[in-house]
DNA sequence: CAGTATCCCTCCGGATACTG
DNA sequence: CAGTATCCGGAGGGATACTG
């Protein structure tokens, strides 16, 4: 057997890991940020425009977080005025499978909800534009 | 070539998609308390055991949330007193490998920082004790 | 440009108590 | 047992203005 993901103990080891990942990837805003970046450094502004609604305070405080933990370096670059660039660390290649599948059931779920599929059609997106 | 993930418009395909996963899966307790249901159904006061600490009112809320998206089903058995149990569905398996991909990232996560790799030794896991 | 400073408010989520 | 009622603190996150 491969899994034997249906035992207790496994089981309640299964809870814990995705809590300790969700504890790092919390909030409506690291995860799509990352993606962002996933195409190489942007700078600040640059981010600001790709992530649409985001403000200042909240993109800063975000890669903030990103950074402390690693996921995201900062490179500060003399000109004038001063440019800085934010850039994915090799470590933070450890999220790309669980970007990839929420990318997957993002884009299904959304074709689901548009093509009338579920029950309730009170249920929204959160990109409202289709 | 497999995935453009580079090109702008991909990307911002991609932000988009995640974004609506977000959407749906967001907060502390969806994706876990679909893992304690992954052994199958439960009763709420099971459900609250093994996720430890969560609150009825919480968790209340999390199921009709799941319940509403059509990741869980809840069923009424007409006992004295009444019990109900709550489900996975079958579109519920559609999250099986972002729960699988978190739970990966969340082990190694936890290693990394018990093995004290991380340069902040600030840094916690949401599950604390170790 | 790259942020910080303030202000503000929603709502997530916890504590406790209670009901059918 | 399976929740709901009430109350509540605090974090997440938005708006706007401002600085080096």
């Amino acid at each position: 057997m491969k899994k034997p993901i249906h035992t207790i103990e496994t089981c309640n080891q299964s809870i814990g890991a995705v809590r300790d990942a969700l504890y790092v990837l919390n909030g409506k805003w690291k995860l799509p940020l990352i993606v962002a970046l996933a195409g190489g450094p942007k700078r600040f502004k640059e981010i600001q425009r790709e992530l649409k609604d985001i403000t200042p305070r909240v993109l800063s405080k975000e890669l903030r977080d990103l950074e402390q933990n690693e996921f995201v370096t900062r490179k500060v670059f003399d000109t004038v005025p001063v440019s800085v660039t934010y850039e994915l660390t090799e470590y933070s290649s450890c999220l790309d499978e669980i970007i990839e599948s929420l990318r997957v059931f993002g884009m299904s779920h959304r074709e689901r909800i548009i093509g009338g599929l579920h029950k309730d059609p009170e249920l929204v997106l959160q990109s409202e534009e289709v």
